[in-house]
DNA sequence: TCGGATCCGATTGTTAACAATATCAGGTTA
DNA sequence: TAACCTGATATTGTTAACAATCGGATCCGA
């Protein structure tokens, strides 16, 4: 199973409301509940099978990790995602994670680099980057920024980028489908920063990992360039007031 | 009123759920709800008038952002602030808001400048610099560093650390008071940092606040340690096994 | 025909009662 | 005496009904 599914992951949350919060968040993220849609609680709550109050709370944890949006008496939506907001997501784990890998630097364990070191092998093996596509759908990258995040030993660290800001990646890579000839890059670029990790090098690590990200916003920032230019193009209603 | 508490804080809040979270947040931050203590429910709800619905709203969004603990089936408490928590939350801000002074010196406005400007030579007037004390204690040093966070234009970046991080920071000073010697000193670096905003300097301003940060954090250890060995002097049984 | 007020329906927010779980006291047994 | 089991109590989790608010359709007037 993904690290980064939360420990009571299993429908073996201890509450109702644990356990529907996360298999919304999983539908959500999925894109089986589609983005921008408007959430009935009444509807989920017969769906599911429970009644409104733990439904409720599970909409609240919701919109704490901003993947539904509430208006009071109006009704929550599942949020819609935007370029501009991912690409403030990119910034935020530019710096989050760029200090991940400086304090991983500081204080990773063997057993840690280990880890890290079997996880390239296996990506690499998998013989999915030739293809390009499976890298970043497939959240092998996800997993490995996940871990060394986890290595820093931060665990506040820890708790923002794997509790709310890895949820919502996740959920971009389903919504806009990030294939890219990147992955190989990318991949090798992980390579760089483990050996930084492993050299102990905390400012290497940094550096690389910031220019890693910043790699990945510059690409994205791109391709919707490329698509904006496109729409623009073929739906001449868009470029200027419909 | 201070800038980080948020739009709906005047009591004017939509929702009753609404208005207990914000009240429930400056009881908690404030210590007038003492740190560590449990919460029960039925007494809370019946103390602000509201029935126990709403009140679990509210717990969840305290919950959201950090200010309690639950477990399920057993209850809240209100967190307990550790020394190394605080010390993490430094290094998260050395990130976030190393980052934002970098953004807010590509892209402030001349108006947002100046309203820097304004609110350091209000700190200066107020002589609360040379008495030392007041300049941590009356959160005059987090309305500045809240400013430029706002200025480097990334909401998901406002958001995080003006909405959950900051309330930390608050109970923190509340906490354990952060008076310090460095008064003055700090005031003179957020005048450099202005100053590298200003002449549109990202690597620069970037530098500086998270040099201005990390001296933060050192200070606040070095006291740690200082406490820590007089307490170990004078209760021998904590020293070892109680 | 267009703009605005009004009513209706539906949805959300709130409440109070019910069920399930954990804590703690007391008793029992080795 | 200490460990364990058992039951009472209080707290939390859950439910279903009630109240308040919003959005949209309808009707009216200019």
């Amino acid at each position: 199973m993904a690290p980064y599914t939360d420990q009571q992951a299993g429908e073996q949350g201890v509450t109702l409301a644990d356990r529907v919060f996360t298999r919304l968040r999983n539908a959500i993220v999925e894109g089986e509940i589609p983005a921008g849609s408007k959430i009935s609680e009444p509807e989920l709550a017969t769906e599911y099978g429970i009644s409104r109050g733990p439904l409720r709370d599970a909409m609240g944890r919701l919109e704490a990790c901003h993947l539904v949006e509430r208006r009071a008496n109006v009704g929550a939506r599942v949020v819609s995602l935007s370029q501009e907001d991912l690409l403030e997501l990119y910034i935020l784990r530019e710096a989050l994670e760029g200090m991940a890998a400086r304090l991983a630097a500081e204080r990773i364990t063997e057993k840690e680099l280990e880890h890290l070191r079997r996880l390239l092998k296996q990506h690499e093996q998998r013989g999915e980057l030739q293809e390009g596509i499976a890298y970043f759908q497939k959240e092998g990258d996800l997993d490995f920024h996940f871990r060394i995040v986890q290595a820093s030993g931060n665990q506040r660290l820890v708790q923002l980028l794997c509790n709310d800001l890895y949820h919502l990646m996740r959920m971009y890579r389903y919504q806009f489908g990030m294939a890219s000839a990147r992955a190989l890059i990318a991949f090798r670029e992980h390579g760089h920063i483990v050996e930084a990790i492993a050299d102990r090098d905390p400012e290497m690590a940094e550096l690389i990992m910031r220019r890693h990200i910043r790699s990945s916003r510059v690409n994205v920032e791109m391709l919707f360039d490329a698509q904006d230019s496109l729409t623009r193009r073929s739906d001449p209603d868009l470029s200027e007031a419909g």
